[in-house]
DNA sequence: CTGAAAGCGCTAACAG
DNA sequence: CTGTTAGCGCTTTCAG
């Protein structure tokens, strides 16, 4: 048998090997640089390892749970991203021996976890803008949405404490997009008690700030200082230039896979917890002296 | 047999069936919001025909059509973008009975093609920047590795011969990224006949060339007029904002999935190749007066 | 060491 | 209308 142009059929190998031969990432949604960035990493160690990537979107979906369960049939191996899945349904894959790895996500039961600092750089962050002399700072974003988000305003409140300022009580809640962004940030532009710094939970809740910003007039950061979250490409070129902190998204979606890919071929038994570092940087948005950027 | 938690093997299933339940999404790479954005379309329309998706990067992998061709037995159907795997491969799943979608690339046999319109918005752009003044444009791009950017040359070199001014002999070649667009920036402004205008064949090498211009001294758009296209978020917060050709990425790539399960449920037999209109967003960064940006 | 046979878990065709 | 059986194409086991 020596058939030239023979195709083994994947659905037949899947069935007697009981190995699909791919592996599956669940994310909220694709829209802006942090998730597919994230993505790009996931996708470049899944064909590197030889496994093939089937992705899908939640959108805020009440039957996630399902479409994920659906999806984890023609897996060897799941990656799953922030608040998209139920924690019962988590335990329920492993239950049947499904890998899993977490991704900025708090952990349950044995399944791998990959996160990045949070809570220090928030802290660091925000003292920062003190630092600057400010005094009021509002912090846009929605931490029950997101774990990652959470984590940056307990650090903004940690700092607050710290510093000995009056406690934040709340943020204005914003999703992590520039129009959510622009609007949080008119709301909060517009009350009596106007904060002079704005603690956005993301570079695109930032962007929105911008552009709130020049709606009331305000130069950034002498009348309005701003800050943002992830280091998305654009920040260097938003004027004047953004103050935010880096995560390295392509680094944690490899990392993620590779974890999977160790589990899936019984490389590695023991669960881990990794936390991967994030770094400030900081440009003039803040208000320090504008200086070359990086 | 009314055993509750009951799961159905999903390569049982796709064995005896002859159905796999997914389609897949052949891209050359995911940085840049171009190719997220059409994916983003792509994704929305799979899960919301029932179908898992399957994506894969071929990042000029010389091995490309090996990998598409294995991924092409573990779906239904398959999106191939731009110039990711040669033409005899797609031939091939089509001989085997594969239907295909070509995005932003030639046709091939009776596959579905969607692409964007380009050459006339490229003649139309360069004409405008003639317009504006400019007899020394150089264009920044490749258009050998891209159908779309081939179009964008073409359109240009037909805007100075409809103009009658001296027709451009070849571009200033440029990969769809900044850094690549920075340096050919850099390249062609230190040349003896330095251009007064830059047509970059998308937003990402245009931010190259405002970085470029800013080392340079120049201003843009007095000194220096920049187009790009595409119309990428950070566009409108260039300063000055950017002149540019949006694209419907979205609906691009959900058109190509919907034209994919058309083909897939046998809905429709009969190929079909759409062109989607493209639409010129003036800002400032061309040389037309700052205005609000849309 | 080579070749036949028994599943893998499902669907579809077929009897009863 | 319900219950049984024969594949789907591969891997793996077991005889020969």
């Amino acid at each position: 048998m020596r058939l030239v142009g023979y195709r083994p059929n994947a659905a037949a190998r899947a069935l007697a090997m009981q190995h699909q031969g791919a592996i599956g990432l669940v994310f909220p949604h694709l829209s802006g640089p942090y998730y597919t960035g994230v993505l790009q990493g996931v996708e470049a160690q899944a064909t590197e390892g030889g496994a093939s990537l089937v992705i899908i979107g939640t959108h805020g979906r009440t039957q996630a749970d399902r479409l994920v369960r659906e999806l984890s049939g023609r897996v060897d191996g799941v990656i799953v991203m922030g608040r998209t899945v139920s924690d019962d349904l988590i335990a329920d894959l492993q239950r049947r021996g499904l890998p899993v790895v977490l991704l900025a996500r708090p952990s349950v039961g044995t399944a791998d976890v990959v996160r990045t600092e949070s809570r220090a750089s928030a802290e660091a962050l925000t003292s920062h803008l003190i630092g600057h002399g400010h005094y009021q700072i509002a912090f846009i974003g929605d931490p029950p949405s997101s774990p990652d988000a959470a984590e940056r305003w307990a650090g903004f409140v940690a700092a607050h404490r710290a510093e000995g300022l009056p406690v934040p009580i709340h943020p204005v809640v914003s999703a992590f997009r520039e129009v959510e962004g622009r609007a949080a940030a008119l709301t909060v532009l517009a009350s009596p008690s106007r904060p002079s710094a704005l603690f956005c939970a993301n570079d695109e809740i930032a962007m929105g700030a911008y552009t709130a910003a020049v709606e009331f007039g305000l130069a950034i950061p002498s009348d309005l200082a701003i800050t943002g979250w992830d280091d998305i490409a654009v920040a260097r070129f938003l004027a004047p230039g953004l103050t935010t902190v880096r995560q390295p998204l392509g680094q944690i979606g490899a990392l993620a896979a590779r974890l999977l890919l160790e589990r899936i071929n019984g490389t590695r038994r023991k669960s881990v917890s990794t936390v991967l570092p994030t770094e400030i940087m900081i440009r003039s948005s803040c208000g320090c002296a504008s200086q070359e950027d990086s």
